[in-house]
DNA sequence: TGCAAACCATAAC
DNA sequence: GTTATGGTTTGCA
């Protein structure tokens, strides 16, 4: 039975399915609707699930550091993430994709570069991020700098980056698994937007 | 700039 | 199996 939690902090409602312990899927959204309407699409229509009023002790730290880390904080929390049922190239570049550091950013080339595929294929994992925000699929962005898309609209996008702009000047390699891949800082994107 | 073609893993049929 | 579909990239006019 996959548990589903959700609350509202400070404006924006804050989603977690929980399977066996393990986080199956989060988001995000202004509106508890659109919010449970990601979360139920990504869990597999086979599995029974049960939607909460009241989050449990895991659900309401979880659903904190979601909050955390929409505000821009940094949060170094390892999130016990069901990986296990989704396809192996899905994983790798999420995981890689998690190793980005606040602060910075890298282009869906990058990480084709350092975990195999095309950066096309890359930009289909992220469309289908069950891990929002938690995976920061909002920092990865066009060769080019400019934005890309982003599922919960460009301009959250934005708002992210500029909420965990640090002051980076110079940008740096990110080791994964195999490869390594270079990442910008964020500032890189958002003088764009001026 | 702008457009066309190559890219490659998934999901859906 | 096969096809359609991208949160892309690159090359060439």
């Amino acid at each position: 039975m996959i548990e589903v939690y959700t609350q509202k902090l400070d404006d924006v409602w804050f989603g977690v399915a929980c399977d066996q312990g393990q986080i199956a899927a989060t988001s995000f959204n202004v509106s508890q609707k659109m919010l449970l309407s990601n979360l139920l699409e990504i869990i597999p229509y086979s599995e029974p699930f049960q939607v909460f009023c009241k989050p449990s002790d895991f659900a309401k730290e979880t659903l904190t550091n979601l909050k955390r880390i929409y505000c821009g904080e940094n949060v170094n929390t390892i999130f016990p993430l069901a990986f296990a049922s989704l396809p192996t190239y899905t994983q790798k570049v999420l995981k890689a994709t998690l190793q980005i550091p606040v602060g910075f950013v890298t282009s869906y080339g990058e990480i084709a570069k350092a975990v195999g595929g095309s950066p096309r294929a890359v930009g289909n994992v992220m469309a289908s991020n069950p891990f929002a925000p938690i995976v920061p699929c909002h920092r990865v962005v066009k060769t080019d700098l400019s934005l890309g898309g982003y599922g919960g609209g460009l301009k959250v996008k934005v708002e992210f980056l500029s909420r965990e702009k640090r002051g980076f000047s110079t940008s740096k390699q990110v080791q994964v698994n195999k490869g390594a891949f270079k990442v910008f800082p964020a500032e890189h994107v958002l003088k764009n937007f001026v």
